[in-house]
Parts: C-alpha cells; sequence; structure tokens
RNA sequence: GCGCCCGUAGCUCAGCUGGAUAGAGCAACUGCCUUCUAAGCAGUGGGUCAAUGGUUCGAAUCCAUUCGGGCGUGCCA
C-alpha cells in the first residue's frame, strides 16, 4: 500500500535525520506517523504533520524539524514534497505513483481492500449480535443491530479478522414462560375456547402472536406432537392446551421467522446458540456450575433468601441477584455462564453489540467475567441507540410499549434491503438516529443508496457499451464496437499492466486542469479504500465505509460527467477507462462488504 | 439524585486518537440532456461547532463546570 510505503519513507528519513544530529532532543523515531488529507488541493495530496507533534520532544521549531526530515526524505518514488508552515509536509504525488496504485486495484479486483488474515495475529473474534428473545418479530431496533451487526462482522473480516458471528437465543426463563401463557391464550381464542377479553393482560401483544400462530399453521403441529407422543389417534383439545407445548410451538414459529427476516437483510450467523441446549442441560448445568465456580471464590452471598453476586466490589454500583428466592437464576447468572462459555472456545476479542437500554448491565458483566478469572479487557461491548422512525415528517418514538412497534420485516417490503441496511449502517452506533421513511423509499438522487449504486451502474454500462455495436443514427447503418469482445477479454492485459502508459495520455491530451484536479482526487480516494477499511475496523465503525461510498460515488459522477471515454483516441479512452473500472471495482467491493447489492443496470 | 450516551447549517449527519479557510446530502434558488444512464453535473445562499472557563504554537476535537435531550438506575430481560 502506498500509505506504508509513504510512512516508512518518513520514519527512515527521521532515522536518518536523528543519527545526523539534527532533530534536537529528541531520541528516537516516532511509531505512528499519521498521514492525512489535505483540506485545500492546492496544499498537495497528502500531508504529513508529524514535525509539529515532534517539536515538543524536539524543542526545535516545527518548521526546522520538518525541513531535516525533508533534507533526509527519499521522496523521488512517490513526486515531490514541500515544507510549509507551521510545519507542515505536503506531498504530491507523480502521476506514476497514482498509476502504481491503480494497477494494484486491477490486479486486485475484487480482492482490493482484503487484508491477509494470515498477517494478523490474535486474530479470531467472536461478534454475537441480534440476539432477540424469541418472543416476537423483530422491530427496527434489532433491524439497525442486525445491520451494523453483520456489517461490522463484514468489515472485520475484510481487515484480516477470524470472524465468527452468533444469536444468543434466549430461550430458557420467565419469558418464556410468559411466552407460552401468550401462545396458549392466542390459540384459545382462536379456537373459541376463551373470550378475547380473557388474553392475560402481563402477556406479549395478541397481535404478534397472530401473527405467527395462525390456525393451520398450530394445529398442524399440535396433532403432529400428538401423534409422536401416543399411538392413540386422538383430536388436539384446545380446552386442555398444554401452555408449555404451545410455548415452544410459538418459539420455533419466532425463531422461523427472526431467521428469514434476517436472511431478507443478508444477515447470516455462523451459529445460533441456545440457552436453554447449552446452559441449561439436565446434565452438567452450565448456569449452576457458573453459581459454584462464583460460590468457591467468595464472590456469593445470601440475603433474603436470594444469592447475591459481589457485584460493587468489582466496580458495579450495587451488587447482583443471581438466584431470585424462588430458586430461579437471574438473566445475568445464564449469561455469565454463556460469557465463560464463548471464552473457553479460545476467541482472542469478543464483541458483543447491544441495544443502548441494557448499558446498566455493562459493570455486573465485566465484574462477573474477572470474577471467574477472564479477562473482561477481552470483552468489547457496543451499544446501539435507538432508531426513531419518520413518517410524513412527523418523528415516532420506538418503544417496546404495545402498539409502538414497527417490524423490520414490514420495512423491507415497504423500502427493499439495500436502502434499509444503508440507512441503518450509515450513521454511529452510539447515536440516536432517526429513520427517514420516505428517503429510503425514494428511487432517485435523494436516496444515498441510488445514488451510489447509479455510479457502479453507469460505470457498468460504459464497459457493455465499448463492446456493443452502435447504430449510427443519420445513416442507420450498424458501426462496429469500440472493442471487440476479444479486446474486451484482454483489457486487463493491454491496459492495466503498463503503469508508465496509463495516465501520460493525459498530458497528451488538451485536458484542463479542472479535470486533471478531478481525476487526481478520484484516484486518491479510490486507494483509500483499504485504509479506511483499516481504520474503521479499528474502531468498531462500519459507517466510515458508507461515508466513504458516498464520498467516492460523487468523485466518479464529476468524473463521468468531465471525462467522456466512448468516441475520444485510443490512448484517452484506455487511460480514462483504467479509471472508470477501478471505481466500479472498489464500489462494487464497499457495497459487498456492506451487504448491499451493486447493480450492473439500473 | 447518581451512572452512561448525545448536542455541529432549517432538517439528517460527517469531521472528534488536537492541525491549514468547519464539510456533505436534503430543503430554497440558478444554469447544463441531438454525445457512454439527467437515478447525474456545475453554481448561489445558509454556522455563537449548546454555554463558560482551562490545557498549548494551535481546540468542533482534550479537561472541568453548566445548560438541554435520551437511556439506565428491579429478586425484569
Amino acid at each position: 500500500m502506498l500509505k506504508d510505503k509513504i510512512i516508512n519513507l518518513f520514519k527512515d528519513a527521521i532515522k536518518k535525520a536523528l543519527d545526523a544530529g539534527e532533530l534536537g532532543q529528541l531520541t528516537e523515531v516516532p511509531n505512528e506517523i499519521d498521514l492525512d488529507k489535505c483540506k485545500n488541493p492546492d496544499h498537495g495530496d497528502r500531508a504529513i504533520s508529524i514535525a509539529m507533534k515532534l517539536a515538543r520532544d524536539a524543542k526545535m521549531a516545527p518548521i526546522k524539524i520538518a525541513e531535516a526530515i525533508v533534507k533526509y526524505l527519499d521522496y523521488k518514488s512517490i513526486g515531490s514534497v514541500t515544507v510549509v508552515p507551521p510545519g507542515f509536509i505536503n506531498i504530491i504525488f507523480d502521476w506514476n505513483c497514482l498509476e502504481g496504485s491503480l494497477v494494484e486495484i486491477h490486479r486486485e479486483k475484487e480482492n482490493f481492500g482484503y487484508f491477509d488474515k494470515t498477517k494478523k495475529e490474535k486474530n479470531k473474534i467472536l461478534v454475537e449480535y441480534v440476539s432477540a428473545n424469541p418472543t416476537g418479530n423483530l422491530h427496527l431496533g434489532h433491524g439497525r443491530q442486525a445491520a451494523l451487526g453483520s456489517a461490522l462482522a463484514s468489515l472485520l473480516d475484510w481487515a484480516g479478522y477470524d470472524v465468527f458471528s452468533e444469536f444468543y437465543i434466549n430461550d430458557a426463563g420467565v419469558q418464556i414462560e410468559k411466552l407460552s401463557a401468550s401462545a396458549k391464550a392466542a390459540i384459545q381464542i382462536q379456537e373459541g375456547v376463551i373470550p378475547e377479553s380473557e388474553y392475560p393482560e402481563e402477556a406479549y401483544p395478541l397481535e404478534s402472536m397472530l401473527d405467527v400462530l395462525k390456525p393451520e399453521v398450530y394445529s398442524e403441529k399440535l396433532q403432529a406432537e400428538l401423534d409422536s407422543d401416543s399411538n392413540l389417534k386422538t383430536k388436539v383439545d384446545y380446552k386442555t392446551l398444554d401452555a408449555e407445548l404451545a410455548g415452544k410451538i410459538a418459539k420455533d414459529l419466532f425463531i422461523d421467522l427472526q431467521t428469514k427476516v434476517l436472511g431478507d437483510m443478508e444477515v447470516r450467523f455462523d451459529n445460533w446458540f441456545s440457552e436453554k441446549e447449552n446452559l441449561h442441560q439436565e446434565k452438567d448445568n452450565k448456569v449452576t456450575e457458573i453459581c459454584k465456580i462464583l460460590e468457591d471464590n467468595g464472590n456469593l452471598y445470601d440475603q433474603d433468601s436470594a444469592l447475591w453476586f459481589k457485584a460493587k466490589h468489582y466496580g458495579d454500583e450495587r451488587d447482583r441477584v443471581i438466584q431470585k428466592s424462588q430458586g430461579v437464576y437471574t438473566y445475568l447468572a445464564a449469561d455469565i455462564a454463556y460469557h465463560k462459555n464463548k471464552f473457553d472456545r479460545g476467541f482472542d476479542k469478543l464483541i458483543n453489540i447491544w441495544g443502548g437500554d441494557h448499558h446498566g448491565q455493562e459493570p455486573g458483566i465485566r465484574g462477573a467475567i474477572k470474577a471467574i478469572n477472564y479477562d473482561p479487557d477481552l470483552l468489547e461491548l457496543i451499544f446501539i441507540q435507538m432508531v426513531s422512525l419518520q413518517k410524513d415528517g412527523v418523528e415516532v418514538k420506538m418503544s417496546k410499549r404495545k402498539g409502538d412497534i414497527v417490524n423490520v420485516d414490514e420495512l423491507l417490503e415497504e423500502v427493499g434491503n439495500d436502502a434499509l441496511r444503508f440507512f441503518l449502517i450509515d450513521s454511529q452506533a452510539n447515536n440516536r438516529m432517526v429513520f427517514d421513511l420516505e428517503l429510503a423509499k425514494k428511487q432517485d438522487k435523494d436516496n444515498p443508496v441510488y445514488y451510489i449504486q447509479y455510479a457502479h451502474a453507469r460505470a457498468a454500462s460504459i464497459l457493455r457499451n465499448l463492446s456493443s455495436a452502435k447504430i449510427n443514427i443519420e445513416t442507420k447503418e450498424e458501426e462496429a464496437p469500440e472493442l471487440s469482445e476479444a479486446e474486451l477479454q484482454d483489457l486487463e492485459k493491454t491496459i492495466f499492466t503498463k503503469p508508465n502508459e496509463i495516465l501520460q495520455a493525459f498530458s497528451g491530451e488538451s485536458v484542463d486542469e479542472d479535470s486533471l484536479q478531478t481525476i487526481r482526487t478520484l484516484i486518491l480516494e479510490l486507494i483509500e479504500f483499504p485504509n479506511v477499511i483499516e481504520d474503521a475496523a479499528e474502531i468498531r465503525a462500519p459507517y466510515k465505509v458508507s461515508v466513504y461510498l458516498k464520498n467516492l460515488a460523487s468523485l466518479f459522477h464529476q468524473f463521468y460527467n468531465e471525462n467522456r471515454i466512448i468516441g475520444v483516441s485510443e490512448e484517452l479512452m484506455k487511460a480514462r477507462l483504467s479509471i472508470a473500472l477501478a471505481s466500479k471495482t472498489v464500489i462494487a467491493n464497499a457495497l459487498r462488504l456492506l451487504g448491499i447489492s451493486a447493480p450492473e443496470k439500473m
């Protein structure tokens, strides 16, 4: 990568300047040197501000440091540099250098930006996200977690991590009991056994139960259950319906529904981790085991006939109940067991994506991890704040209250996956966001998804048109295509591997300065892609990729408008084509990373 | 009350591990289609970076305090 090359050149220069004793009291080469973008293109392509940062330690004026560094800098292979007060070192790349980077994009194609996994140590990451209870459909909040979580998993994968994604199914405990009561009542209402007025108050919304518990579905499942259970051919008796069975059916239906909705969002997990099956087994119960470990460590105590974990000792604001007085374990107990299980599977890093309203649980789980002698620093929590929906200009707050839920599948149907994912990814996780329904539905330039996809489609259409025959408007005769199929196939070999020829075409033509600057800016942005991935992965921020894409698309449209490709000299055509195709490659890669389609035609 | 998060253009947001003149998109207004997709481009207007103080060569960015908003503060999950 060009960036690494430049940083290394600067490190070498600083080392030489140090050895020559020209950097004052500075004693060592800095570990980190940032390569900054220039806000003003007149300043150059990239800037280094290390001289200002070293000024304090060196006890020298920044500009003197910059001059000393440049004196030893071998910049010939990248271009030219200038030193500007108060101490910026500005870099202007020469064409060959930019061209070399373009060739790299063409060479790597769909792998451009994808980092080698063998180069990273300690790179096994588990990303757990969504983890909705199997007691209802997925609402917009889950949708944001799904979009961001899957985009993050993908981003980390691109950045060279070995990513494993997981959905924790919370299929044990009180919410399942509540689901059972809800499901039983919902079925009995539909069978006329009880009136709707008798639907329990402390139950999940009836409407959401009715969504999955349809007569033809539950009757078949109940009958199947009955048949497998006995040899008697009896009919289902809805009056004596077993709540647990009704709950199990509802749970399975909700898991199926969630799986389908997530699949429609291009969200797939490596593992669906069932709490019930993995932690609450009859034999070798992991939750009781965790309590025993905590007890042996002296981290538990009895009070009011409940078992308490000494969370306060580990930094929480108070102690937490782990087993209620009636003997039931709390959510925390299972969660500790789950985290122990994750650690025991040998990941180097655990990332949990939680709803922002769960942030109060962080000290508790961290404390517990410490209490069972695992390293809480390996656990990273990402909190995703609420999404509110804007409809007809009015903001409707999302909450779990009855009737106020907007489900992901409805949104998917309304705006499509590309727009849904993009909008949900395109903002920082720990900021609340507003989902503008009308904007997401728009299929025009106002909608950033279409704007980006359109850039890709435009690039694709150039390629298509190059190799297809044209009809002359005046003579109505068919003319030969610009490139034959064979030439098109050969494109990469013929125009993309000769670094000294591609961009020189521009200097031979009467290309105006603005157009050249557009091209420079576009190429610089294209080769920025791997850096964007690295930076975004580092701070776990997929939205950086979407922000990058919007900017890149804008630069491409600008380029497209200023530079015709078909109908110019062959030299110029190839030079421009190489840029258009590199753009197509990078846009496609970035969209793929985000789980959004890159259409060839729109 | 305490804890966490947020506050940048009318709206939605970038920029925040300190760097050069604070940027996009939408909305408003003005140009550009006989030429590769106008789902586009070019241009104009729009700011007390919530406020105050501090740190320093330099602060939207870091620190403190204040104000405003959200969430949390259960033997719920």
